[in-house]
DNA sequence: GCAAGGTC
């Protein structure tokens, strides 16, 4: 029997869609990389009886990348990476094994299917699915086809199955459109981001941020904020005037009237109106009119509706909102959280799903109501052709999911309760009236049913007092009319619900990309978010939008993306040629580079006025090896030392805190040691700046502290301070913190364990001997008479921390609370354990432990 | 260390 192999683009599609096509008799089995699903069954395709195997990816497969060399930021030219740097596809999420997992899949089926979603990119990933798959499936006679695939617009079982019946043939034109996004998105986004974070990095010392990135949708994205921080700026309040009358109404209620001219600008007509009808004794009704009028039921949910009430009225950002989404889905709490479409397919069970809400204790009585009387057909949306809108799947309770997920639940399930909801209905009276030969106005609402304002009341029209009944020529006496003076006021900063309007409107992001953007800007200090959720840009970001628009208004402008992606839809349509296309938007940005590179002094002097040179900014703390003169530790991210007499600044290990370490100094540069530590849970240790940025010896990389030194003899080196190989990692060496006195601790110097040991010891050294039995280093402790734990009066004893009975008692394994960045790959077990000194000849690699003392190692330390 | 787009 023939395979056939399907693809979908995610785990839980493949699931659907194999239920659908096997009508519910399939078996089901995780794959090699624990994330993706295999279903199978057998079946007719073509003719012929068939195994059926239907699986998924997650997303794209592949990436788009530099070659490793053009990575390299101090190395390569950033106007290279328009043109000359070579790019190349790298697995996108090397984790999931997505490669081999397909191969293995595919191996030996004689055909494909691939139900990727219906889009642009779902056709690009299908062709990364077929790169994969097609070397390893089975030869047939040439000229029959075996590669399909399915077009469906939503998963309900009439669309499957008739995509199932209609295979078509993947579109080659819209891969390739989205080819030439990847590789528009990178070449520009780099090139700009490496160009502006160099230049202004290398100035200035306070930018507070450790990337000065651009990106044609997070700079257009951040242009929106800065607009509106221009418009507050340069907004200048006018003083206008309004009249306002009252009137007595029945008994001793009063009526205020609106006046018919709204306002005016000029204190003397404002006078002259007043005037004319301060002395009037009574107001006659005019006309009266009463309309009824409806607020419309929502329609079907989608993903930016759901994010723009989950910050408008939940205080959820965007990110936070998806996240929590996300985690209900996989629950099974709601719907897939990602579409467009704000339409229910013909099918949808919508009392179903109203049936199981139909026991909520907050919302029974509403349900059941709709259930007895019938429900309201849902209003007429948008159909995407992605996915249902969001609904709720199950029935949960507060107390069952707690916290915003379950007020992202309430929210989503009081929605679709009022999709399938009435209208509200309610009257709108108006009364106008003649005070002299002025017209007032006075409108009220009367609910006159709820409809669905009732699920969601935060939407319901708000309770007035009833006007009183009259009709034209009535008469109401006047209480009083008088003139207040107002001002115009500015508009305030724009909240993140405006923010996704506006990206959505101009087409920058996606549903799922579009919190990616936000985030973004806020993770690099362009804006911060404000109460209400409004985002107000810092310097920085206002600083970056004033210079584009001085330089090239075009880079920060919304159209940006529109104008490319006008381009790229020539290609997907087959009417513009790639390659021509790539290389003629390339040319452009790459003039646009090249222009603002040169004209880069017209931002430049905006970022003068509001941040501080290198010079001028930090704190003197150690001193530099070459001229001897204090460097300046420059806090703000990225944490630096800079010596303006050399003009050269040394990164530092971020996230932890920088002190000098006692004045000492490297034997190899004479460059004095700062102290990095993490906090007071956590590890610290000495490092050169200058080593730590230009490695000395040929076994060490970048970033590396004196606790992965491997100089020979220095007191502060990882050869002297270290002990053996970590318990917990493959390459880590636990290394004595020689300043964690008197609470003790030894750490790994790659991975975060830490073993805090000898409390309250005056003196540990490490030995220049090693164990016997396991060959660490041993450990020479000393203790002060009154406190020491040492048996019989001893202060003082050497031997192995992992093997000394005495020892044992005085360690227990930790790890660091934050730890240092781990897993970098270093040298891996070249380093051997530390210690190479005494009986080992420098350099030559230590036999690693065997197996046995490492699990008896592991069940010590826990 | 960079972009934006999928999805976990």
């Amino acid at each position: 029997m023939k395979t056939v192999l399907m693809v979908a683009e995610k785990p839980s599609l493949a699931q659907s869609i194999a239920k659908i096509l096997s009508r519910g008799s399939m078996s089901s089995h995780k794959g090699l990389n624990g994330a993706c699903s295999v279903h199978e069954y057998t079946g007719t395709f073509a003719g012929q009886p068939v195994h059926f195997k239907m699986t998924s990816v997650c997303g794209h497969v592949m990436t788009l990348d530099f070659l490793g060399k053009y990575n390299k930021w101090d190395k390569v030219d950033p106007a290279e990476l328009f043109s000359q740097a070579p790019t190349e596809k790298k697995e996108a999420n090397p984790k999931l094994n997505m490669v081999k997992f397909l191969q293995v899949e595919g191996r030996g089926c004689d055909y494909i299917v691939l139900w990727l979603d219906c889009d642009k990119e779902g056709e690009n990933i299908c062709f990364e699915v077929l790169d994969v798959i097609l070397p390893v499936m089975n030869k047939t006679q040439s000229g029959e086809k075996t590669v399909f695939r399915a077009k469906f617009s939503s998963i309900t079982d009439t669309d499957i199955c008739s995509a199932m019946a209609r295979l078509g043939e993947p579109d080659h034109n819209e891969a390739l459109s989205v080819d030439a996004r990847q590789e528009l998105d990178l070449r520009i986004g780099c090139a700009f981001t490496r160009f502006q974070t160099k230049y202004f990095q290398g100035k200035y010392g306070d930018l507070d941020s450790s990337l000065i990135s651009f990106g044609p949708c997070q700079t257009p994205t951040l242009g929106f904020c800065v607009e509106r921080h221009d418009k507050i700026q340069s907004f200048k309040p006018e003083t206008y005037w309004v009249l306002q009358a009252k009137v007595n109404a029945d008994k001793d209620k009063s009526l205020l009237l609106d006046w018919d001219r709204v306002r005016v600008f000029d204190r003397e007509i404002a006078q002259m109106f007043l005037n004319m009808t301060k002395l009037e004794k009574e107001a006659q009704v005019e006309a009266t009119s009463r309309k009824e009028k409806a607020k419309q039921r929502p329609l079907a949910l989608n993903t930016v509706e759901m994010l723009r009430v989950a910050s408008s009225a939940l205080g959820m950002g965007p990110q936070h909102a998806m996240q929590t989404a996300e985690r209900l889905y996989t629950q099974g709490y709601i719907s897939y959280p990602r579409t467009e479409t704000t339409h229910y397919p013909e099918n949808f069970d919508l009392k179903g799903s109203l049936r199981q809400q139909a026991n909520h204790p907050y919302w029974a009585d509403t349900v059941k109501q709709l259930l007895a009387e019938g429900i309201n057909r849902p209003r007429k949306g948008h159909d995407a052709g992605d996915h249902p809108p969001i609904t709720p799947m199950r029935s949960a309770t507060e107390a069952e999911l707690g916290g915003d997920a379950w007020r992202l639940y309430e929210y989503i399930t009081r929605h679709f309760i009022a999709t399938v909801s009435h209208d509200c209905r309610y009257l709108q009276s108006t009364i106008s009236f003649r005070v002299g030969p002025e017209l007032f106005t006075c409108s009220g609402k009367t609910v006159i049913s709820p409809g669905f304002t009732e699920i969601m009341p935060w939407q319901s029209v708000p309770l007035e007092e009833s006007l009183p009944t009259c009709q034209r020529g009535d008469t109401f006496s006047v209480a009083e009319v008088k003139m207040l003076e107002k001002q115009t006021s500015p508009p305030d900063y724009l909240t993140e619900a405006e923010l996704i309007t506006l990206m959505e409107k101009h087409g920058i992001g996606t549903d799922a990309s579009i919190p990616v953007h936000i985030n973004n800007i806020c993770q690099r200090n362009y804006v911060t978010v404000e109460s209400g959720r409004r985002l107000k840009p810092t310097n920085l970001g206002i600083v970056l939008v004033h210079g584009y628009y001085k330089i090239d208004a075009e880079l920060v402008l919304p159209t940006i993306r529109s104008a490319v992606e006008k381009q790229l839809n020539l290609i997907a349509q087959g009417k513009a040629d790639y390659r021509q296309v790539l290389g003629h938007t390339l040319d452009i940005f790459k003039r646009k580079f090249h222009y603002f590179v040169d004209s880069i002094a017209g931002m430049d002097e905006l970022m003068e006025v509001s941040f501080s040179p290198l010079a001028a900014t930090g704190k003197p703390l150690s001193r530099c090896g070459k001229c001897h003169r204090f460097m300046k530790y420059i806090q703000a991210k990225p944490s630096r030392l800079h010596c303006s007499h050399c003009d050269e600044t040394y990164t530092l290990p971020q996230n932890g805190t920088i002190k000098l370490y006692k004045e000492l100094r490297c034997p190899l540069d004479d460059f004095e040691l700062v102290l990095w530590s993490s906090g007071s849970r956590g590890k610290s240790y000495p490092l050169c700046p200058y080593c730590y940025n230009h490695p000395p010896f040929r076994d060490m990389k970048k970033g590396m502290g004196c606790n992965e030194c491997t100089h020979p003899t220095c007191q502060h080196s990882l050869s002297m301070l270290g002990i053996g190989q970590c318990v917990e990692c493959e390459s880590g060496v636990l290394v004595l913190d020689p300043t964690s006195g008197p609470k003790w601790k030894v750490a790994c110097n790659k991975c975060n364990v830490v073993a805090h040991c000898f409390e309250n010891a005056h003196r540990v050294r490490v030995s220049a001997e090693t164990c016997n039995t396991c060959e660490a280093a041993l450990l020479d402790v000393d203790f002060n008479k009154a406190k020491s734990p040492l048996p019989g009066d001893e202060t003082q004893h050497t031997g192995c921390v992992f093997c000394d009975p005495i020892f044992q008692e005085l360690v227990e394994l930790k790890h660091a609370a934050s730890c240092h960045p781990m897993h970098r790959g270093g040298p891996g077990r070249r380093q051997g354990r530390g210690r190479a000194r005494g009986r080992r000849p420098p350099g030559k690699p230590n036999p690693r432990r065997p197996k046995d003392k490492m699990s008896a190692l592991a069940a010590y330390f826990v």
